[in-house]
RNA sequence: GGUCCAGUAGCUCAGUGGAAUAGAGCAACUGCCUUCUAAGCAGUCGGUCGAUGGUUCGAAUCCAUCCUGGAUCGCCA
């Protein structure tokens, strides 16, 4: 409704003036009616009572006494409670409406184009993708869908963990199986098993052990068998996890990984750069730096971030500078965005405070961690990998596809074979996506399998229906999609109305969406929107009509909905069929 | 102990740049399929917004203290 502020603001402006009040005392009183009824927005009068020494309820009174006669054109105004309400008129809706219906684009603009590096999904070579990763990669895939949108460049980038100590385990592994075994095991995303065989032998058998922490030696000093070695690990694992990015739908290919390995070179600069920028320190034989802001450990001592480790081993915090290095000066991004979980807060608070003090970002650059919430279990503990019962992320998403198949041939058994296993695929992969997708990101969930496989109420499929019935209600009719293209509007019912509004504010939802990265904004926006859509479909006959002028105005809101959800669904990386 | 986060209906969650009767979905219950897909629609039931104080004309929202749960706090990533 901004833009009704927008038009409504002169009106206002008139009244107050007046009144001799300046802009400064009342237009950030503007703002969300949140009274029920058909209202939009409204300014409450309650501060303005002892400048004007009157009640909130004469004021507000006296200022809709005053509005000039023009205003109704646009919106209807009312007092009550000592609030002034406005409510769009369906002129004005009408009006707007028609604007939007001929704009592919629905209403959303462009932002000035900016560069940004998305850093997301990152599962690590050789281990299990389990429903923890299914957070980074959803929530990180619609990211950067909406800032594409936008019209910003994106370089999406795969932080994949291949590279520490646990490889040196995994390359002994490796070689006991043989390696014609191991690849096989791995590519056909037997990963738990091999990741489990390997950890438990270093456990139980110093022999092995041993031979595993020679071999991380080997791999980094670059030894070229042991590379080789390596190289299996890698793409046998990324073999597998290309599956599941397929079966997802998301946007991340092979050109978009970004290993930590492949930072080696840029490690020893890091060390070089933090050294000249005099704040590399050596602190109990290892190489930390203190951020500017103070942090304490347990026994209140400050607290370093370890760059370079005593046995002269870079870590993490050295790979994530390097990684800052190259987004700001090789890629020119003005905007890094780690799509990472809560846990690693403080790390990143820390690292980002080094990467500013040491000049590898500067005011210029917006590093941001979108953070997320642990997944937990049904007693609120957190799910942990290593607790054997992890549901995977495969088992989950065909176990989804296979609940919607059965679903679509109890519903509509019309559907052919083919088209209902591509439909089953859009709606069960939607519904785990939306589930992760719809709560604000920054808390813990709870994970329920029930729910995220859930097919009714706030999920994906309710969206995809109200889609796949308006789709249905175009096949029935003879006016095309595109004759609608300059039809005029005539809002008169309730339904109608509600839902034009809910049309009107995508543009302003998008903003919201992608401004706090929040794609659960946007998720809740379609729902409100399907919602309406629901009510409309039920009370408003569209093609069961005898008036020509109102047919054409339905199919229009129609069109509109339809393309809202579609493109909303979109940006959340979400399929829609056209039958279901 | 330091820092940070969460606590809203039986369950899962929105809302937290203050504002008029705190919203959805699920579950339960009641209606609605010879009419554009009932994966739907209409309705009922359900809350001292963790607690106590404070600021304010007005607090789920801001401040303080406390309770409960969680994350994190030097050589794993």
């Amino acid at each position: 409704m901004d833009t009704l502020i927008k038009d409504i603001y002169p009106f206002f402006k008139e009244v107050f003036t007046s009144l001799g009040l300046e802009e400064d005392i009342w237009s950030h009183l503007i703002g969300p009616a949140t009274i029920e009824g058909d209202y939009d927005i409204a300014l409450p009068c309650h501060s303005l009572s002892r400048l004007m020494k009157k009640s909130p309820v004469d004021i507000s009174e006296q200022i809709v006494t005053l509005f000039s006669n023009d205003v109704f054109s646009i919106a209807k105004v009312s007092s009550k409670n000592g609030f002034v309400n406005i409510g769009a008129s369906p002129s004005w809706l009408e009006e707007q409406l028609s604007c939007i219906l001929s704009d592919e684009r629905l209403g959303v603009t462009n932002d000035n184009s900016r560069i940004f590096a998305v850093d997301y999904s990152a599962p690590n070579v050789a281990k299990e993708m389990h429903v923890g990763h299914l957070r980074s990669t959803v929530i990180g895939d619609s990211i950067v869908r909406l800032l594409l949108f936008k019209g910003h460049t994106v370089h999406r980038e795969n932080h994949i963990g291949d590279w520490g100590t646990p490889f040196g385990m995994l390359i002994e592994h490796l070689l006991d199986l043989g390696e014609d075994k191991a690849a096989k095991e791995l590519g056909v995303g037997d990963l738990d098993s091999f990741y489990k065989q390997a950890r438990s032998k270093f456990e139980s058998s110093e022999k092995f052990a041993s031979r595993s922490r020679n071999r991380v030696v080997l791999l980094q000093g670059e030894d070229k068998e042991t590379l080789r070695l390596w190289k299996i690990l890698v793409s046998e694992s990324m073999r597998y996890f290309n599956e599941v990015y397929s079966t997802l739908g998301v946007l991340l290919s092979d050109s978009d990984i970004k290993g930590e390995s492949s930072y080696h070179d840029l490690l020893p600069i890091v060390i070089d750069r933090l050294s000249k920028s005099n704040i590399l320190v050596n602190s109990d034989g290892a190489d930390v730096v203190f951020p500017t802001k103070k942090w304490l450990n347990r026994k209140g001592d400050e607290m370093p971030v370890i760059i370079r480790k005593g046995d002269g081993g870079y870590n993490y915090s050295a790979t994530d500078l390097a990684c800052i290095i190259d987004r700001t000066e090789r890629l020119n991004c003005t905007d890094l965005v780690y799509v990472v979980g809560t846990p690693q807060k403080q790390h990143f608070e820390m690292v980002f405070d080094i990467a500013l003090m040491a000049g590898f970002m500067h005011e210029k650059h917006n590093a941001t961690h979108v953070n997320f919430g642990s997944v937990l279990n049904k007693d609120g503990k957190i799910l942990k990998s290593r607790e054997g019962d992890v549901i995977k992320l495969v088992d989950l998403l065909s176990e989804s596809i296979s609940r919607a198949n059965a679903t679509i041939i109890e519903k509509n058994p019309n559907l052919s074979n083919d088209e209902r296993l591509k439909v089953a695929k859009m709606i069960g992969i939607g519904a785990v996506k939306y589930a992760d997708l719809s709560t604000e990101r920054s808390k813990d969930y709870i994970f329920d399998w029930d729910k995220m496989l859930s097919l009714e109420g706030n999920t994906a499929p309710y969206l995809q229906y109200a889609h796949a019935r308006i789709c249905s209600i175009f096949s029935k009719s003879d006016i095309s999609r595109s004759s609608l293209a300059n039809s005029i509007f005539t809002i008169v019912d309730k339904e109608e109305q509600l839902l034009a509004k809910r049309l009107l504010s995508f543009p302003f939802i998008i903003e919201e969406s992608i401004s706090t990265y929040s794609p659960h904004k946007l998720c809740n926006y379609l729902h409100s929107l399907a919602s309406s859509f629901g009510s409309f479909y039920e009370n408003c006959p569209v093609l069961k009509n005898d008036d020509e002028k109102i047919i054409r105005s339905r199919l229009s809101l129609c069109d509109l909905t339809s393309r809202t959800l579609k493109l909303g669904l979109e940006l959340l990386g979400i399929d829609t069929p056209e039958k279901m």
